[in-house]
DNA sequence: TTGTAGGCGTTATCAA
DNA sequence: TTGATAACGCCTACAA
């Protein structure tokens, strides 16, 4: 690589003047810029990243830190995330925690020597469950910024960005009630030790109660089979008329099940899912979904995030990114 | 951020001396060692990783440039890039291209002056249409090992990290055709443009040919809606007894398509696709895929270039991570 | 055993 | 208008 030192001596002038002709100061003359930049020009010159983030002390890097990326949830995030650093001139560090605590401290721990700016974050899995929190405590002490979106910590005090996770399962749930006539909704559920599904599941009892309705969930989180625990389920209570599913997998299944049981839909039975970008194509009808703005939080975390690091401490904030009910085939009053 | 200069300020001895110490010179005496790294500890000193970035002009960073991350394909190798990185000390950059040129051009640029030791890539769809290579051939030429896996371009020389595309199509083709009787095999595909999309195609002809069957294939490149594509297709086709989806959505609208048509899987037709790791849950009957080991790709990747990055200019490798068919209820003699 | 000095590549201050 | 010098934080050859 070309650097500064050497354009300074194939040119005869000081490794300073070099610098300022580049960076178009006014203390230079038109032809010493005119020959710098020409000779810069072919050698490709590029001023180096690291020594310019040792000079400054920023490295205009975010560390990203995601449980998984195979989840299309996430992955759709990372995508909003990629798209809003890029357009604010940042790099993004990723680190997937694979839903383990230990990745997950490491990661934090070995990008805190300067390596970034800031984090954005997804707890894990296993750091909600078992609620420990010290590692990203010792981040935000060391004042670094932390943000964290979907899954997140209350007893952190950071901004943060979450989905409307209760109030889109409430409404969901209102609208089968009262628009559609549901009476036995079932409730499918494989991330109920989760801040979100916690929520979602809240959202959904709290609307039954409204209307004096009884809950019935059905908890797939050890299930070794997902379409035989569902088949099952459906088999026995052939009451349901409606299913939701919290995340972005069963509801499909259950669309599968339902059909090989005779279940006619959306006539005779209701299906909604947690869905992203191309979840509806997947199946036949196409799935009702509460399509969450993945894209958007990831922006949005960027831009919060972005906030803070140039801004002097302003108070901690939480943004709710609405999710969005689209109704489909799988739901009686299609659109 | 604790550095060794206020280190060896508040224990009264010399930088170099703090810095021996943390590194268990033998040069330095025991007690100092203790005293430093006590102090050490309890400041929570971590040696700053841009300065010595800096110092050894190595990152220990690789960029990553991902067309997309949202198809489950690069999602999952993104996930084993990021585990071999970690296991190996190396942090990833990660910039997608949204398959546009212009992306992927820019951030080959960006990351080009110092902030990563090395790239690996998959090439946007766009750079493939268009046929242009001389961005790429400009980083290796500034001598930034690039390593290109699945999406590649013959022109370039540098490792390669491929799937056998035209294989294992062939091989289900044939399979299709002698195990299971088939006669009228269609070929969806959405992706004829790629280098990958351009292999499969020709394994599917290639066995044809051997047995001198005729192609039909059904692209849905521009298609605005891929169910109704295929609906008609296959309404209009009541010959067809055998689909092969050469991407990872259309094999299940085509299982739901033909359900819907009320073809009998599989007895009546059979039904394959591309998928990864979940993909068999979603359709009803699971459908048989041809799984492509992406993960094994990702890590495959981070131990070519890494041994590139630490060798001295051994001759650049191709290698091909075998994919496995995994034949499941969509398939005739289903294992 | 400890300390001094120089340098990685850049930028900013001050002097010429 | 240009150049010398110092500094960011770390490491290391060499001197003490």
């Amino acid at each position: 690589m070309t650097t500064l030192k050497e354009l300074s001596k194939l040119l005869n002038i000081s490794v300073s003047t070099v610098s300022k002709a580049l960076n178009d100061s006014h203390e230079i003359s038109d032809t010493t810029k005119k020959r710098v930049n020409e000779l810069a020009e072919k050698l490709n010159y590029k001023p180096n990243r690291i020594a310019q983030q040792l000079k400054t002390n920023k490295t205009r890097t975010i560390g990203v830190i995601l449980p998984t990326v195979t989840n299309p949830f996430f992955a759709e995030v990372l995508h909003g995330i990629e798209m809003a650093a890029t357009n604010n001139d940042y790099d993004i560090i990723v680190c997937l925690s694979n839903e383990t605590l230990n990745k997950e401290k490491r990661s934090l721990e070995l990008l805190s020597n300067g390596s970034v700016d800031g984090f954005i974050m997804a707890v894990a899995r296993e750091g909600q469950v078992k609620q420990e929190i010290n590692h990203i405590q010792t981040i935000l002490d060391s004042k670094i910024p932390v943000l964290m979106f979907d899954r997140v910590v209350d007893e952190i005090k950071c901004d943060k960005v979450i989905v409307d996770d209760f109030q889109s399962v409430y409404e969901v749930t209102e609208h089968l009630i009262e628009k559609e006539g549901r009476k036995h909704i079932l409730l499918v559920s494989n991330i109920e030790e989760l801040s979100v599904g916690k929520l979602r599941i809240k959202g959904y009892t709290k609307a039954l109660e409204k209307y004096n309705l009884k809950p019935n969930i059905l908890k797939l989180d050890n299930a070794l089979d997902v379409e035989k625990s569902i088949h099952t389920y459906l088999s026995k209570n052939s009451e349901i008329d409606a299913i939701i599913s919290i995340d972005h997998i069963t509801g499909i299944v259950a669309i599968n099940m339902a059909k090989k049981l005779g279940r006619e839909i959306p006539n005779n039975i209701s299906i909604v899912g947690f869905g992203y970008e191309h979840t509806e194509l997947l199946s036949s009808p196409k799935i009702s979904i509460i399509h969450q703005k993945a894209y958007d939080i990831g922006e949005m975390s960027v831009k919060l995030l972005l906030e803070r690091l140039n801004t002097e401490n302003h108070k901690a904030q939480t943004v709710i990114v609405p999710s969005e009910l689209k109704l489909s085939e799988s739901s009686k009053n299609s659109l």
